[in-house]
DNA sequence: GCTCGGTTGATTGCATGCAATTCTCTTTGC
DNA sequence: GCAAAGAGAATTGCATGCAATCAACCGAGC
């Protein structure tokens, strides 16, 4: 599938970092990680380069690249970026006409989630099919307002981890994960109803607490977390809480 | 000031593919760039990476990189993400509260403009301090949002030609330029006026309607130049008008 | 004992060589 | 005359060598 070796070390790395490998704020260094990665120092810099542009990365010239610091506050406020986002894109759908391709894709969310909040028990299996709808209902809301420079806005703030629909949600356990599951499922609910009834401004404000309450429940999930001045094993990257 | 090959090779690679030097949809091949600016291709390697996060190039494995067709139509998308953004910044400032700071250098812009209003005629050095200006009282308004995701976001739109607020306006003349910079000095003046009373849902719908009226503004004036299939001249970038 | 300066080591930045892929032009077959 | 296949040229992708810059460590001077 990838064809060159800068996607495989830029995938890599890429999933390297979100999964914490570094420390942020440390130095990455190029010769040890192509040795490490089994390329040359080319593709290495070159995938350093496209991850400092992705925000995960920063650099100056001559000092290299290093892991950003990212604070709860950073990934809190791009939630607000991501709600206001999407509430434009739900607007603009409505107003465009919602299309029949994108309606299927959300009715077709809204009843795998009904599927899964009616199992009732989860697996971790079903919290990856989970995750994976929503990024997909998400995803067909912004490809639904016909606005490539929107989704790529929205694309850009969800490189932040943690921030994009497909993020693991960032839960206790499984049993509180599925009563949020609940929740969630009858929001969407709600937005889709809105979005086919030609109902912009409710779908708009229906999203934007949407994210809100996204928002709201990683914040509390990480605010459990503080003490430790970097929080680790969070499914995303490492987390400075200063 | 730029220490690197790198900085000096991006910044006029941007400057060449925003001033139209290369016709969107055509390849840009490394060599003969590398030479013309006087470089072996490592660094062009690099910009031209960048410039492909950026927006303005597109690139496939093995293939190299060409310049990316644009339409008016994504332009204007951009504005309308443009407004949606700067609207949450307008609510984000006034509740957190306006700085002090931030709110001295709104208002030193609009003293700025008050002038250049006042005096009437306009030369081509009145046209670059307004955008200055402009540029100045926007990024004002983000920066009191103290959101930084925002502000990458809007970084992140702005890349595209004339979407930027610095960017500089498409008018028919002087004198249009000159009625049209009235219109705007007075919209900014509400702006201020909502967002030191406190008033953040009026700021919001301003900013809302100050970034729609700019895109219409620019819809006008690409869609005068319908006809031929690119539109050369454009400040910013050929674009496509299909 | 502390600070400032020099020197050494390491790392980044750039140039270039070589292999792999793609594109193009030509030639052959129908 | 046209289409398809093959060979050659050109370009990209990667590896590596070398120079410039930076950081750290050590020593000298105050």
């Amino acid at each position: 599938m990838q064809s060159t070796e800068l996607e495989r070390v830029t995938l890599l790395l890429r999933q390297m970092i979100m999964a914490g490998e570094f420390v942020p704020g440390a130095r990455i260094a190029e010769i040890p990680l192509a040795s490490r990665l089994g390329v040359s120092r080319t593709p290495v810099r070159l995938a350093l380069g496209i991850l400092e542009q992705e925000g995960l990365l920063t650099s100056a010239p001559h000092k290299g690249f290093w892991v950003r610091e990212i604070t709860i506050d950073e990934i809190a406020d791009a939630f607000d970026v991501r709600g206001a986002l999407e509430a434009l894109a739900c607007r603009r759908a409505v107003e465009r006409g919602l299309d029949v391709a994108n309606r299927i894709v959300l009715e077709e969310c809204l009843a795998l989630g009904e599927a899964l909040v009616a199992k009732g028990a989860l697996t971790e299996a079903d919290t990856r099919s989970w995750s994976e709808m929503n990024a997909r209902f998400h995803e067909a809301i912004v490809a639904a307002s016909r606005n490539i420079p929107l989704a790529n806005a929205l694309a850009f703030v969800g490189r932040l981890p943690l921030v994009s629909p497909g993020a693991i949600a960032f839960t206790q356990g499984l049993e509180a994960a599925f009563q949020n599951m609940q929740k969630v499922q009858a929001e969407h609910r709600d937005i889709v109803d809105a979005l086919v009834n030609g109902q912009a401004s409710r779908a708009a404000a229906l999203v934007q607490e949407h994210a809100y309450k996204s928002r709201e429940k990683l914040r509390r999930g990480l605010e459990r977390l503080r003490g430790e001045q970097i929080v680790a094993n969070v499914p995303g990257l490492k987390l400075v809480v200063g």
